[in-house]
DNA sequence: CCGCATCCAATAGGATACTG
DNA sequence: CAGTATCCTATTGGATGCGG
C-alpha cells in the first residue's frame, strides 16, 4: 500500500500540493464535501455516478492519509461512514476556487479558438 | 498521439486546470520559465538533471499544445530552440505562488506531526 | 543541439463479483 | 451500507540508441 506519492517525498511545495489533489476524482470529491456538512460513501458514489467502489475507496483513503478529509465510522448495523473536510482540507478551498476561475476563463478561450 | 487528457474534454474547470499542470515535471518547467526570459532545451534538461530527453520533449509538447508555453525554433546550425511562457501560462503564475504558500505550510505541519 | 524511435516498467484506474 | 478481492487495461514516464 501507500503506492501513491507522499507529498512530503518531494520538497517542492507546489509539487506537493499538486500530488495531493492530482488524482482523477480528488478535487471532485473535495468539491462535493465543501457545501454539505458531511457525506456518506453511497452519497458520494451516487454523485460521481461513474466511479467504481474500489476507486472511490482508494481516493478517499489517500485524501484521508493526506489529512484533507476525515473519516468517521459509526458502529451501527447497517454500517454508516461519513466523510468531511478537515481544517487542512478546508484551507485548500480558496485555491480550488481560483483554479475554477482560471479554468473557466481558459476553457472559454479554448472555445473561442475553435470558433 | 494526444494521449494526455485534453483539458477541454471535461467541462469541470478545476479538473481542466489540474490536467494542464498535473504532469510530473510540468510545474517545475513552468517554474523555471518564470524568472528568465526564455530557456533552451539543454538548459532545461540540465536544470531538471534527472529528466530524460524523451520525457522533457513530451512534457514541453503538451504544455505547448495547451498554450501555456511557446516554442521558438531558430533555423540555425546547430539548432537552437527556445521556450517561454505564453500570456496564458503567465496568468497561471499567481496560482502557482499560492499553491507554493499552501504547500509550504502543509509540509511544515507534516514535519510537526512527525516531531 | 534538439530531438525521435523503439522498447519497457511502474502506476493509476476500471470491471466484476463477493462479504462483514 | 460500505466496502474487498481479483483481474485487467490504459496511461505515464524511463532507458537506450539513432538522426537531421
Amino acid at each position: 500500500m501507500k503506492q501513491h506519492v507522499d507529498a512530503s517525498d518531494d520538497r517542492c511545495p507546489v509539487e506537493a500540493s499538486i500530488n495531493l489533489i492530482g488524482g482523477k476524482w480528488k478535487i471532485l470529491i473535495l468539491y462535493h464535501l465543501i457545501s454539505d456538512k458531511s457525506k456518506r460513501f453511497n452519497e458520494l458514489q451516487k454523485t460521481l455516478s461513474t466511479i467504481t467502489p474500489r476507486t472511490l475507496t482508494r481516493q478517499l483513503r489517500e485524501l484521508e492519509e493526506d489529512r484533507l478529509i476525515r473519516r468517521i465510522i459509526h458502529p451501527e448495523v447497517p454500517p454508516k461512514v461519513e466523510y468531511m473536510l478537515t481544517d487542512t482540507g478546508r484551507s485548500l478551498v480558496p485555491i480550488l476556487m481560483e483554479l475554477q476561475n482560471w479554468g473557466t476563463n481558459y476553457l472559454q478561450n479554448s472555445d473561442l479558438d475553435q470558433a
